[in-house]
DNA sequence: TCAACATCTCAAAAGGTATTGAGATATGAT
DNA sequence: ATCATATCTCAATACCTTTTGAGATGTTGA
């Protein structure tokens, strides 16, 4: 059954995104792919105390954005791709009703212009 | 030449857009297309006053989602697709790194499942 | 058991964001 | 000119977010 998310868990999540820590957090997990990567060394790619990750990762995790799953002492993050991906299908289809224009920046060869650019 | 926005335009754009009642103003212009709408009418439609549409709107036009051009005595306000859509390319291919489960949900008719949903 | 490790929790401080209502500004109509 | 209209600005208030450092919790290995 095709069910996007709902309002209030989009805004979570974009939430969760529009924080530059925690954008790098997910480049890096999606980057890792289904491994993961456990909270630690999360840090120290990214450069964060433990506090001020925990508090990051738990922001994402209570957005859906990645899954957190305890393994002996270590806890492995993981990137949600599912869940991202109905975010942009969400964003894309629900918000935007699939304007042409935006879900043609979608594919990876698109040409897209960034934004205020002449 | 293709150019994805940097990362700071990016941030202030998801901030821009984790905010409900802008989410709803940028669906209701992106739904109104080309035209646009002036300000009083979006409030009108939404639901607020002048100065909170004032502040919403200000904060989707500083992130680049929506123009705003005078029109006499009328502000219309526009979304701008181009730079939504780069937003959603820099999401999908600069930040996830084109994972093809993400890229699968772009499409309409897309089959994801809503986050953090079994 | 004890020490080292990985992570989380907590409270304080600083800064940012949203809402409200009053009022300023500018445009168009009488 | 005067008035109504459309929008923006401003200051006050309340609330939310981020960072920091200290320390709590739980896990593994000696």
């Amino acid at each position: 059954m095709i069910q996007p998310p709902d309002e209030s868990q989009a805004l979570a999540a974009l939430s969760a995104l529009s924080e530059s820590t925690r954008l790098r957090i997910l480049r890096f997990l999606v980057a890792r792919g289904p491994q993961g990567a456990p909270a630690g060394e999360i840090g120290e790619a990214i450069g964060f105390s433990s506090s001020r990750g925990s508090f990051h990762l738990g922001v994402l995790a209570r957005a859906g954005l990645v899954t957190a799953t305890k393994s002996s002492r270590q806890v492995i993050y993981r990137a949600d791709t599912v869940a991202i991906g109905a975010l942009m299908g969400y964003l894309i289809n629900d918000c935007c009703g699939a304007d042409p224009q935006i879900v043609a920046c979608c594919s990876p060869a698109a040409a897209c212009r960034p934004q205020g650019e002449s």
